[in-house]
DNA sequence: AGATTGCATATTGTATACAAGAAAGTGCGG
DNA sequence: CCGCACTTTCTTGTATACAATATGCAATCT
């Protein structure tokens, strides 16, 4: 059972909002899984405090969307089905174009140099192999176009999309194959946004996304299979 | 003082979402005004419930944005600057001109014959002058075209976004002025998308967005230079 | 006079107690 | 052996009690 999450204790941060943390990282990496009961003495018990906290974190990621309430029965880890990724990379497509045609008018010289730095730093990160330091250096990458937009609702509602697929995040990173073509994409929006192309840019950041789409959607499929097989042995 | 808002009793809702949709519904109508603070135990003696619910219906308002937590102090009705109105309206084009080109594809028969009355209606309720029957109208067609792109996802976002701005409708609704422009931008609207013309659908959101927010922005500005002068008496 | 410290009070943060409803188990009758 | 009703227990929903901290005021010291 790696199934035992602690408190981070911070001190100055409301109990609240540490328990909302751990709960949400708890859900986001799959220790706490899609249609599992959120028992509030229980998770009370185990992070050592009242039910209070608990309750009131449960409030913010029912709206985060990441479980959902059940009146009288309490909360569950909402599952996510293919349909429900769909429409969130639907729209995440539609906001990653938004963000790379506002990052060509409003990136900064500074912002440009370290967008290159990070595109580079990306493809040498493919190099090494491993997925964790990957999946750093890809968001560091879109990190920087997304602060160059200056638009802070934008980044807190895309940050909220990319959270719902966070667990699937690893599949396209860890395809070996398919990390020259990452390379790739990444060095065609860098260099439409350098050249303020905002047409080139939309469409490059939109090819991005499709291809994600493609090997996450894959991935679920092939997972879903997996379930039927095991409940038919 | 037309302070006094009352709860709802909705009976088997529970009471954190009946304050939840009290205390929204104060904000958005400007009852709460920005800036101003939620004191737990006034709220609470006033909806005659204890703080329990209170508190976690702020925890959800929080997260939508509508009241910001200062620690230890408690929670205030955020402030809408113009920054954060244009940073939401920047969104709100992107995802309008995703709605209205997805319609294109999936609108069904139905849904389009729908669309048409609900823009005949709009039009007849312009003639009316009653900015709440217009108000109900404009939103009647714009649900149609949410619904018919199926995605949940987009139209909670949407939904959320436009919460946002909630005060600020009546400004371009108002002005009698604009109404047979609003009539022709739906007509635009609706006709693009009957004749399942992406493009031209996408533009005609992105207009009628775009109207709105020079009537909006304007309207702030004023608001704004009236407060200065308020001030320098 | 101004600043500073200490106290009183108000308000949030957390824990716990109590109420009510739902689910699951148990026993009885068919 | 199966099904229905009753009871028990578990879990959420709500209220309240207690703790910690910030704020404002006043008195005192410089």
């Amino acid at each position: 059972m790696t199934d035992d999450f602690n408190l981070v204790m911070d001190d100055f941060l409301p109990l609240r909002d540490v328990v909302f943390n751990t709960l949400r990282k708890a859900i986001l990496t799959g220790q706490l899984k899609p249609g599992e009961r959120l028992m509030e003495v229980h998770l009370a018990n185990k992070l050592g405090v009242s039910r209070t906290p608990i309750r009131e974190a449960i409030r913010k990621l029912e709206l985060e969307g990441l479980v959902v309430m059940i009146p009288r029965k309490g909360a569950e880890v909402a599952k996510i089905s293919e349909k429900s990724l769909k429409d969130v990379l639907e729209v995440r497509r539609a906001l990653d174009e938004l963000i790379a045609n506002l990052a060509c008018s409003r990136i900064t010289r500074e912002q440009l140099s370290e967008l290159k730095e990070a595109a580079e730093a990306f493809e040498r990160a493919t190099k090494t192999e491993d997925t964790t330091t990957i999946a750093k250096a890809d968001i560091a990458f879109h990190d920087i176009i997304m602060e160059a937009t200056g638009n802070l609702r934008l980044k807190q509602l895309v940050n909220n999309l990319a959270e719902q697929m966070y667990r699937y995040r690893f599949v396209y990173l860890k395809d070996e194959t398919k990390h020259s073509m990452l390379v790739k994409e990444h060095s065609r929006i860098y260099n439409a946004i350098l050249n303020n192309d905002k047409e080139a840019a939309s469409e490059a950041a939109r090819i991005h996304i499709d291809n994600q789409e493609k090997a996450i959607i894959a991935h679920i499929r092939m997972e879903m299979k997996e379930e039927e097989m095991g409940g038919n042995i």
